[in-house]
DNA sequence: TATAATTTTGTTATGATATAACAACTAAAA
DNA sequence: TTTTAGTTGTTATATCATAACAAAATTATA
């Protein structure tokens, strides 16, 4: 269970931005996979924003950088690491997050806060388990799992309300 | 554990559409709020669907019978039932479901068919108790619970790719 | 290396989902 | 009955996402 850390406790964010990217080169090598500059941009420009970013954040993101501005290109990107395990949706936002280990078969937990956005991820293979066998004593064939608790993380429990991270 | 039959599950839906508004108007009652004509019309049209139904296709529904055909009406009256917890949204749908136990405080866990687009809601104590201690041992205070399992529903699987139900 | 096949990107247009803002109306409370 | 609160009408627009086809770049094959 790694990589529970809020996006605010202390930590050289670089360093997780540099690891996943390195993980992203490894990966799309040994799949055979293009990680194309615009592809790696993007991941990159999500790992960079500690919450999870909208398609059109990160589309103005890359226009700013030169890249074309029309919504396929970043729909194309997100397309493309969504496919590779690279990125995680937040389907309850509609935005997209890096995923901390994408080198290992995982579902996306998330702990979003209401107050400041921010989103925790966390692997839980007891609850994985569970969803596992009740789907399948429904006769039910689990390809995807889609979790997203909301609520207030510690951070903002402890301040007055509104006054987001 | 209730109401975990398939929508395809022989029984009588109309019995559940009724029994889901009489269900709507006490629980409203009870708590002072209104279920208007649109409300009303808005929460049986939903159930009379068995998948879940977009905004926009609910609002069509609506406007053939003459109610006002604006989005802010559709999305009124689901803001309005969403409160109520008397539907709940599939957030990776962008649809809406009929709650089939309204007036229980439970969670929405769904299993979805990504073939024939049903939908099973089923409630599992276990699980919320463990994400419960998981959120609270992160110092996390739980709101809300988004579970969309998606996969091959038992009927689907055991028919030729394409042919949905 | 040429050329064919495949993949990726550019471009225009549009579809799908959702909300802001303010006016008009209606039901409930004072 | 007048106020108040809640609901609905209306117009406009914001936000999220994909279709379709052309052009370019990369990779594979002759």
């Amino acid at each position: 269970m790694k990589h529970e850390d809020s996006p605010h406790t202390h930590h050289n964010h670089n360093d997780c931005i540099d690891t996943a990217l390195d993980t992203a080169e490894i990966l799309c090598a040994q799949q055979g996979q293009r990680l194309t500059k615009v592809r790696r941009r993007a991941l990159e420009l999500i790992w960079e924003s500690h919450r999870p970013l909208g398609a059109y954040q990160l589309l103005a993101k890359l226009a700013e950088e030169g890249f074309n501005s029309a919504p396929p290109t970043v729909y194309r990107a997100l397309d493309f690491l969504l496919g590779a395990g690279l990125i995680h949706k937040v389907e309850s936002m509609n935005a997209y997050l890096g995923c901390a280990h994408a080198d290992k078969a995982h579902k996306g937990y998330f702990l979003i806060c209401d107050e400041c956005h921010n989103v925790m991820e966390f692997d839980y293979q007891d609850i994985h388990a569970a969803l596992i066998e009740k789907a399948t004593h429904q006769g039910f064939e689990l390809r995807a799992e889609t979790i997203e608790l909301t609520g207030l993380c510690a951070k903002c429990k402890a301040k007055p309300a509104g006054a987001s991270a």
